[in-house]
DNA sequence: TTAATTTGTTAGTCATGGCTAACTTTTTTA
DNA sequence: TAAAAAAGTTAGCCATGACTAACAAATTAA
C-alpha cells in the first residue's frame, strides 16, 4: 500500500491530467510526452498545462527537468491505474447490466471514474464477478494495481487470406465505436481478410458472412488475435 | 418536460443549493427559508449563499424578494427532486447490490448524484426494478418528476402501549444510523412502547424479543406506522 | 417605539483551473 | 551552423465559489 493510506485529496482535473499522462505514456506511440502533447490530448492550453504539471509535480506525482519531457512517479503511476480500473468497471457495468452500448459508456464513465469511494468499485467489481475484460476488450486493472495491456495487434496489419478474432477496439472516438458495433462487429468477432487493395489501402474483409470494405484508419483501430 | 430540454448545465454546487433549498422547503419544519438557514444547511457561510443565491435567482430557479424569503420555482423544484431521485435510487443500489450499510450510503451517493447522464438513471431504476423506497424508507421520486413524502409518524409521539412499524429513519447524521442498525432495527421492524418515563423523556420499546431504552431525541429520528 | 438582536447584503480577498499573449529554450532543417 | 519552427514557460487575465469584515434592513424584546 501506499504511504499515504487512502487520503486521495486529488481534484478531478488532477486526476484527468494524471490518467492522461499515464495514457500518453504507456498506452501512447510517441517516446516522450511532453508539455505541449499533454495539453492537446486533454484539449487544453499550454499554459494550463504547464500550470498543472507545476502543481503535480509540487505533489511528487509527476517527475521532469524543466523543458524536459514528463514522467509519472510510482506513486502517480498507481492513482492513474486506479483510475482506469474504476473507468473501465463502470463501463463494463454500464454496458452489461444497464443497457448501454459501445459509444455510450464511456462519456458517463469518465464522471464516474471520480467518484470517490474504495468500497464501491471493489463492490462492484465483485457485484459483477471480477470482470477480466472491459466492453471494448481493455484489460481491467486488478483492484491491487496491476495493470497489463493485450498485445495490439491491428486488423491493418493482417495480410490477404489471414483469419483473425475480434480481440479490443481503440474507444477513442464515439463516432468510430457507433460505425464499428452499426456493421455488426463484436468481440470475439471471426474476421477474414478478403483482399487489400493497394491504391487506397482499403480492405475487404468478411464476418458474419457479410463481406465490408473498410479504410485503412478503420482497421488501424480494430485490434485482433490472428487465428490462421 | 421542460422547455430546456435535458440542457441541464448545472455546476455541483448549483445543484447542491437547489436540493439544499428543496429540503428545507419542503421536509423542513420552518415555515420561511432564508439566507443564513440554508446557509448554515449547507455550512457555508452567508455570503456564499447569497452569492451564488444571486446566481440562481438570475438563472430563474429561484426567486425572493430584497432581504425576503427563498422559492424555487417549477424548473427549481424538478432540478432539485431529479437529484433527490438519483440520491435515493443510488442508496438503494448500493444497498442491495453493493453490500453497503446505513451509514455508508449516504456520502458516495452524495457523490453519485451529480453524476450528468438521464439515461444510466432510468436504466438503474428499470435494472432494480422500479424500487419505490430507499434503504431510509423514503419515496423515490419518478422518472417524471412525481415528488411525494410519507407522513411522518415520530416514533416520539406515540403513547405507552402503542405498536407500530418503522417505516423510515432520518438519514441527516451517520452516527445516529450507524446506532440505530447496531441495536438491531431494520425497516419494518414491529416496535411496542413499553414505557415513556417523564423524568427525562427516554421511552422503553420492544422489538425482536429484546427491550431497550432510547433517548427521545433518537425517537424523534425515527419515523413510524402505528398498528395498534 | 426605541433598542437589541437577528438576518441579509456588499466589498474585497483567496485558491483553483481555465485562457491569451509574449517570451525563452530546444530542436529541426536549410 | 545559423535561421526557422516547435516546444516549453511566464505573466497577467477571467470565472467559480469559497471566505471575512463591515454594514444595512428587518424582526423581536424591552
Amino acid at each position: 500500500m501506499t504511504n499515504k493510506l487512502n487520503s486521495n485529496n486529488l481534484t478531478k482535473s488532477e486526476e484527468d491530467y494524471l490518467k492522461a499522462l499515464f495514457q500518453l505514456l504507456v498506452e501512447g506511440d510517441s517516446p516522450k510526452v511532453g508539455n505541449n502533447l499533454l495539453a492537446e490530448y486533454l484539449k487544453v492550453s499550454p499554459a494550463s498545462t504547464n500550470n498543472m504539471i507545476k502543481k503535480l509535480k509540487a505533489k511528487e506525482y509527476v517527475v521532469s527537468e524543466k523543458y524536459g519531457k514528463l514522467d509519472l512517479t510510482d506513486e502517480g503511476k498507481s492513482i492513474a491505474v486506479r483510475l482506469i480500473r474504476k473507468h473501465r468497471l463502470w463501463e463494463t457495468f454500464l454496458c452489461n447490466y444497464l443497457n448501454f452500448t459501445w459509444d455510450e459508456v464511456h462519456e458517463v464513465a469518465e464522471q464516474l471514474e471520480h467518484v470517490k469511494s474504495r468500497k464501491l468499485i471493489d463492490e462492484l467489481d465483485r457485484f459483477m464477478d471480477f470482470p477480466k475484460k472491459d466492453p471494448h476488450g481493455e484489460l481491467i486493472p486488478s483492484a491491487d494495481g496491476d495493470y497489463s495491456i493485450l498485445p495490439k495487434v491491428m486488423l491493418s496489419s493482417l495480410l490477404e487470406g489471414d483469419v483473425c478474432q475480434l480481440e479490443a477496439v481503440n474507444d477513442g472516438s464515439v463516432n468510430f465505436l457507433k460505425y464499428v458495433s452499426e456493421i455488426g462487429l463484436v468481440l470475439s468477432s471471426e474476421i477474414k481478410i478478403i483482399e487489400i487493395r493497394e491504391f487506397d489501402n482499403s480492405i475487404r474483409i468478411e464476418f458474419n458472412n457479410v463481406i465490408e470494405t473498410v479504410t485503412r484508419k478503420f482497421a488501424d483501430n480494430v485490434f485482433v488475435k490472428k487465428i490462421l
